[in-house]
DNA sequence: ATGGGTAGGTTCCATGTTAGAACTGAATGT
DNA sequence: ACATTCAGTTCTAACATGGAACCTACCCAT
């Protein structure tokens, strides 16, 4: 085997959403649709990608149902690529990569942010809470196996020495 | 050129973070580090990862600063590779990557979740905000261009129609 | 001290993936 | 009718991935 390897079949959700938006490109097309991009040619122009590579990427996100294809009435040349809700709720990671990225690439000076339509307000910064509300240092955290977690998980995690490790 | 386009001279913080976590091993390393994992031999056993692939991964984090890597004192064979204070601020992005997968490739039902070590507490859902608080839906944000954009940023903006545009 | 095993690599190769350029073919606009 | 635009497809060179074999320092038991 020299294909790469496939996170789909990974007891762990991390693994799975990255087998969907793992690659370079689908966080950029899903960024793109979150400035108002909706066509072929917008997406190639604006994010400098290879057209056969787009083309792969926007099917890929379709079959993932992370985009919509819509008949565009005006030009029947065109479809408007849309995201779905599935897409719409990546925004969380979006925001979290931005904000990585604004701190660590940035110097904290963000070349683009969202802000409030009608206010002009920016957003908080993005905080792991407990379920008090209290912000939460990964030191404070363990690892376990939740009701998804299949026989192979739990027996990782007993016998693989999992739990007595812990985020650090 | 035929080499992967790089991200990293975007101006553009979502592409940066890319460019240091955008592939498909880098996120996996970082959970499995803070599955409390830290020797070359874990984590090519339990993420099933080619050795020869592990080690430049391991390389490339290392000269990104997401990793240390620190000499074990009792076998002079093995170090520990440690995150750094910036890998350790990817917790944020993992955890977004995680409760996606688990909404939407696993029913909700978690694999292995973080808890609290002393409560057990689960952590609570991320949420994007505004600043004074309340959750923010995309739509009713727009894109602006920030303190970091450069000239190219900011003309896109007025005169690539970005402007117009918004979360959807 | 010696032999066997282990840890952490490196090298090699077949196959896959990427990017760019050239081409296609239908729909538009003039 | 003619040129242009849109959204692809096809082709090829270069690069990345994964599996296996190989290598070398180190640890451990005898």
């Amino acid at each position: 085997m020299v294909e790469r390897t496939s996170f789909e079949d990974w007891n762990c959700s991390a693994a799975r959403a990255l087998e969907v938006v793992g690659d370079w490109w689908t966080m950029m097309i899903v960024r793109e649709c979150m400035y108002g991009t909706r066509r072929f040619s917008d997406f190639q122009r604006r994010l400098g990608i290879s057209k056969n590579i787009l083309t792969r990427r926007l099917q890929k996100m379709e079959d993932d149902d992370l985009l919509a294809r819509i008949q565009s009435s005006s030009d029947r040349r065109t479809s408007d690529y849309r995201l779905t809700a599935k897409g719409k709720s990546l925004f969380t990671i979006l925001i979290a990569l931005m904000q990585w990225g604004d701190q660590w690439e940035q110097d904290g000076e963000p070349p683009m942010q969202f802000v409030d339509r009608l206010t002009g307000q920016p957003l908080e910064r993005l905080v792991v809470r407990d379920v008090e509300g209290n912000p939460v240092k990964p030191s404070r955290l363990i690892p376990v196996p939740g009701p998804g977690a299949d026989e192979d998980t739990i027996e990782r995690f007993f016998y693989d020495g999992r739990h007595e490790g812990g985020v650090t």
